[in-house]
DNA sequence: GCAATGTATCTCAGCGCTAAGGCAATATTC
DNA sequence: GAATATTGCCTTAGCGCTGAGATACATTGC
């Protein structure tokens, strides 16, 4: 069987088309179904497989950076919310939980962790006093500023084997399908 | 500020452009970036951030599916690598944990569940009696027979707003990005 | 003013996972 | 064949998350 895939359909910028990929775990899943369930078109499993595959990929990834400046994905994910918000470095436990897509549960939790180390403060919020106010403490201003750029860093090596076309292509079909699935239609 | 993206760049078969996409929530991210650290290129994360988003919502959507067939995406995964991998359906838990992408705990705890409730079984291997072999039951083919379609068509339904050419390079930018992260570079 | 409804956050039991370690069987080395 | 290393699976403590629900405050409609 060959692996044929729109791959040689692409070219670089020189016009030169890329080699043709070898065979990798969807592709082998997706022949698999066609043995066993020739009825069924399998083919959406291209994307949602890869996709998942993927994201475990980069998520183990980016741990291990996390992980050289004490942190994890969560923790990392609320400073560097605040932290990109900008001055005053300050928003609400429902701002963070839409941001990061989990629940309120998850946010108090991951701001008692956070609290806790010094990393953020809550305060009570004058305007609604249901609500709080987040906000980093000079040493949540530190870390994140610490961790950042090795963070980018590490996705960026990651990147490194794209060229551009393609990866504009990839986040163009990211983009696409995060519209399609109603993502942040208004907000 | 404009949202320019290589979307315009992109033609359709019939070569006529996509309209240009709407600020997305990573549109956004980037730009605070840009404001709070114009001196970090943190482009990347247009690939990673658009990534974990969609993954979260694509799991939560399947889960939906799953769910109606009184399973979730763990079980779904097990009783699917069994099927697909044909007669006589039977796996080691070495196997489906390698296919999972998980740890070996999780397989265990994950098989204790399948087979409490008489979906798959569990023998000792007489090749080598370390081994386990775990198989189908008919109630486990049943239901990942009932399963199967349910869940095809609904990640059929999510791609439904994508046009084939950029499904293709969507496809080709994660199968690129995952052989570049080493992801099934011999198995 | 007051009741009803809505909103912001927290609480907590339960879940699936990881990481570390244990055990038994097999492979390797000498 | 004995000693050592490796392999395959299981066990378990601890972790972060969800989902359901509680609490306190705010808003709406009358």
């Amino acid at each position: 069987m060959t692996w044929l895939t729109v791959t040689s359909l692409l070219r670089n910028s020189a016009g030169v088309a890329y080699p043709e990929p070898v065979a990798d775990h969807l592709d082998r899943v997706v022949a698999q179904w066609g043995a066993e369930r020739p009825d069924l078109d399998v083919s959406p499993m291209e994307v949602f497989g890869r996709l998942k595959r993927l994201y475990r990929l980069v998520d183990a990834e980016l741990n291990r950076t996390f992980a050289e400046h004490g942190l994890d994905a969560p923790s990392f994910d609320v400073l560097a919310t605040l932290k990109r918000s900008g001055p005053p470095y300050r928003l609400t436990p429902t701002g963070l939980m839409q941001s990061a897509m989990v629940t309120s549960g998850a946010i108090t939790q991951r701001l008692d962790r956070l609290e806790a180390r010094g990393l953020v403060t809550r305060t009570r919020s004058d305007q609604d006093r249901r609500s709080r106010d987040v906000e980093l403490t000079p040493e949540g201003h530190a870390l994140i500023d610490r961790a950042l750029p090795d963070h980018v860093a590490g996705e960026r090596r990651m990147l490194a084997g794209l060229d551009e076309p393609r990866k504009a292509a990839l986040v163009d079909g990211l983009r696409a399908l995060l519209a399609d699935l109603g993502d942040d239609s208004t907000s």
